[in-house]
DNA sequence: TATAATGTTTGAAC
DNA sequence: AGTTCAAACATTAT
């Protein structure tokens, strides 16, 4: 469920139930929302992989780790973390991390540096990349503060499309790889949003999980790389290590 | 059935 | 004091 355009899928899939009333909450989230009780919703928003359903300057903040899932209008079997009614339907969330936030998410989030919105700026990502040139770029690129949103699929496909070795240090990319390493974390995004809307996402995967490089025919090796140590599927013949 | 996987936080250990 | 790292959490498909 995790990176930054399935959440961008949910904030659409839930917007039938923006100012509507709270009129129920339960769940087994140890978390106190009760203060929130027939509040009007008034906004939907999110920050990378961050979802926040919000009431005013108050707000419910969800993460859904590696395997948070979710329902609208409908239930699992098992028992939900939270689940929301509205005057006007259900909304029903499992297996997640809930918190809840007192204060303006505008000054706590700095959207800019999420993936998805609109006002991403790449200069100051580009800023935060020459501020830690030793870092390898399988680590920056899942670095929430810089490419908030962006996950592990997405870091493979980004550096398969721009043909860079995971282990390449961020100071040592040529400047037009950098440039192009941002930009193309962006663009993936989207087009994983797309793909994910059309439900023909894994299909689109050239390197995740592959076994075979769709350009040479070598083949794709996985290893888990970095500090972050996720697994990392790359072709060492056509992706460089700088 | 055991394993691994779209992730993050916490707190101990160094 | 700053960093590094394993553990914890939680679910489901293969």
């Amino acid at each position: 469920m995790p990176e930054g355009p399935s959440i961008v899928i949910l904030k659409e899939a839930v917007q039938e139930f923006k100012g509507r009333k709270l009129t129920g909450i339960s769940g087994n989230s140890r978390v106190d929302f009760s203060m929130l009780l027939n509040k009007r919703m008034t906004a939907l928003k999110s920050f990378g992989k961050n979802f926040f359903i919000c009431f005013g300057k108050t707000a419910i903040k969800i993460h859904f780790m590696l395997f948070g899932s979710y329902r609208v209008n409908e239930r699992r079997e098992t028992p939900p973390r939270l689940s929301l009614h509205f005057t006007n339907g259900e909304l029903n969330f499992y297996a997640c991390s809930v918190k809840f936030i007192d204060g303006d998410l505008d000054g706590i989030y700095d959207w800019t540096a999420d993936i998805m919105n609109e006002n991403w700026n790449a200069a100051k990502a580009k800023k935060k990349l020459k501020a830690i040139p030793k870092t390898l770029v399988c680590d920056a690129l899942l670095d929430q503060t810089i490419f908030a949103g962006v996950g592990n699929i997405i870091k493979n496909e980004v550096l398969f499309r721009i043909k860079v070795h995971p282990r390449t240090r961020v100071g040592s990319l040529p400047p037009k790889k950098l440039t192009e390493l941002i930009r193309e974390a962006r663009q993936y995004s989207f087009d994983f949003l797309e793909w994910k809307r059309q439900y023909v996402l894994k299909k689109h995967w050239l390197v995740h999980t592959r076994k075979i490089c769709p350009r040479d025919g070598s083949q794709i090796i996985r290893k888990h790389l970095g500090k972050t140590n996720r697994r990392t599927f790359y072709c060492n013949a056509c992706q460089k290590l700088y």
